[in-house]
DNA sequence: ATAGGGTTAG
């Protein structure tokens, strides 16, 4: 009997049904069907099958019935199932199938669909440059991809800044006559402006003389760039450009241009925007409200804040881990830590997971206050949910501990970061050294100094001269080899 | 497919 359908249909009633929830896009429905003892489906509908799992994101099951299969799945089957694992982020299953294919005879060089997913794949793994080859495989049988896969390649090498790559790319879309369309521009454009670069300023406004017409989100996006290189005069007029041109400012752009002000420290700017969005209903989401309340902090403007956080409340908006961390955020820079202490507590009371981000200014401002033991404590606390410390927060913990007079626990620290992790900050190395220096601890300063060189670290003037002169009144054998080091990197 | 808020230390 059936579980699913609870009772022993035949063979060709199962398979019109199989049929039938397969178009319907109904997965679990035909997948429990499959169960039925005796039913096997036919090898048409069983790839239509495989190809509706792997549009529905179940990919693994997929991937799955693609191995077991006992017939050859055609090319549309095998491009399905990899353009699945694309979309939810397995490239690891897309190299499994990609095996498979070619074992199964099919010679993916000739197949511009396949090959074009393989290249997003490589660029998805930050494997631009593989992708890229496989572009000149491509290119070398006579064959082009999409679109879509050059402008994954170009977002790829801006990523990596290989801008000479990015121009390539161009030049070879033009010849393919792939004409460079909006989204292409849009990755030029992000990817320069993400990296502070004015040239994609420039690209943009090239873009406009030739005939190209932005859209809301190409201005929001360039704003936005133009706002993180500190260009608020050239955003403002953008936005005043964007209106005249008919795209009225949503919530997005709004946001990008009060982040923008409050980077500048135009407070004033930035709190009549927030006014303007009020006025248009934008202003009442928790974004907006993120932005306003890390904006005031950073200019020290934390009761304002605090105001802010409680009208949220007040207006029943949501207040997520962000909303929490800019206030956590700025309350510590305040030295105001207990209140800072209960936001953290209140976060993890609404059951709200929280980030690195909502520890890393209570344990700075703990240290800071002279009870490093309290933030280790926070530390382990942290550990323990599973986040990974940044190497901020190593530099934090060592300062703190030396401003204690315990540059031995310091140096114990710093001993137990692993090796492969985030390296602490030059400046760390130094305090540890002079206080170590300050309880005539020679020996542990040799063993700092070798993790110093290791890294390739150099030491501050004050402080060799310092460090030699110490050694030298100790009569401390101070080893020629690393004398000569210091000597060399300084 | 496309856009927004939390990161150091100066």
């Amino acid at each position: 009997m059936c579980s699913f359908c609870g009772f022993s249909p035949d063979q060709s009633s199962c398979n019109a049904l199989f049929c039938v929830l397969v178009d319907a896009g109904a997965c679990n429905a035909a997948k429990s069907l499959l169960d039925c003892p005796g039913f096997t489906p036919e090898p048409a509908s069983l790839e239509d099958y495989i190809q509706c799992l792997s549009r529905a994101g179940m990919v693994e099951d997929a991937v799955d019935m693609l191995k077991r299969a006992s017939f050859c799945p055609s090319v549309a089957t095998w491009n399905a199932s990899i353009l699945g694992c694309l979309r939810a982020g397995r490239t690891d299953l897309i190299w499994t199938l990609y095996e498979q294919m070619t074992e199964s005879g099919v010679v993916v060089s000739i197949n511009v669909e396949t090959v074009g997913y393989l290249i997003m794949a490589f660029c998805a793994e930050n494997k631009v440059l593989k992708g890229y080859e496989l572009l000149r495989e491509l290119l070398e049988n006579g064959l082009h991809p999409d679109n879509v896969v050059f402008n994954a390649l170009i977002r790829g090498f801006c990523k990596e800044r290989q801008y000479a790559r990015v121009s390539e790319i161009l030049h070879i879309m033009i010849a393919k006559q792939c004409n460079p369309d909006i989204f292409t521009y849009q990755e030029i454009i992000n990817g320069l402006l993400k990296r502070k670069n004015s040239e994609g300023f420039r690209v943009f406004n090239d873009l406009k003389d030739r005939g190209y017409f932005p859209d809301r989100v190409m201005y929001t996006t360039v704003i936005k760039g133009l706002c993180e290189m500190g260009w608020t005069g050239e955003a403002r007029k953008l936005g005043f450009e964007m209106i005249k041109k008919g795209f009225q400012p949503n919530e997005y752009t709004y946001n990008v241009m009060m982040h923008g002000y409050f980077k500048i420290g135009d407070l004033v700017a930035a709190r009549k925007i927030f006014e303007d969005m009020c006025g248009r209903g934008y202003a009442g989401t928790t974004v907006s409200y993120s932005t306003m309340i890390s904006g005031l902090c950073l200019h020290g403007k934390t009761d304002e804040a605090q105001s802010l956080f409680e009208e949220m409340f007040q207006k029943g908006i949501i207040r997520d881990l962000i909303t929490y961390n800019s206030l956590i955020n700025g309350l510590c820079k305040k030295g105001e830590l207990v209140k800072a202490t209960k936001l953290l507590n209140e976060l993890l009371a609404q059951g709200l997971e929280p980030s690195v981000f909502s520890f890393n200014p209570l344990i700075k401002g703990l240290c800071e206050e002279g009870d490093t033991q309290g933030a280790i404590r926070l530390w382990k606390d942290m550990c323990d949910r599973h986040l990974e410390p940044t190497a901020s927060t190593h530099d934090y913990i060592i300062t703190g501990l030396c401003k204690e007079g315990n540059s031995l626990q310091g140096m114990e620290w710093l001993l137990n970061i692993p090796r492969w992790k985030l390296k602490p900050h030059e400046q760390t190395f130094e305090y540890l050294i002079n206080s170590l220096s300050q309880e005539d601890r020679l020996d542990d300063i040799l063993v700092v100094l070798d993790i110093i060189f290791r890294i390739g670290y150099r030491l501050n003037e004050s402080t060799i001269h310092s460090l030699v002169s110490k050694f030298c009144r100790d009569s401390f054998h101070f080893p020629d080899l690393w004398l000569e080091k210091i000597l060399e990197r300084n």
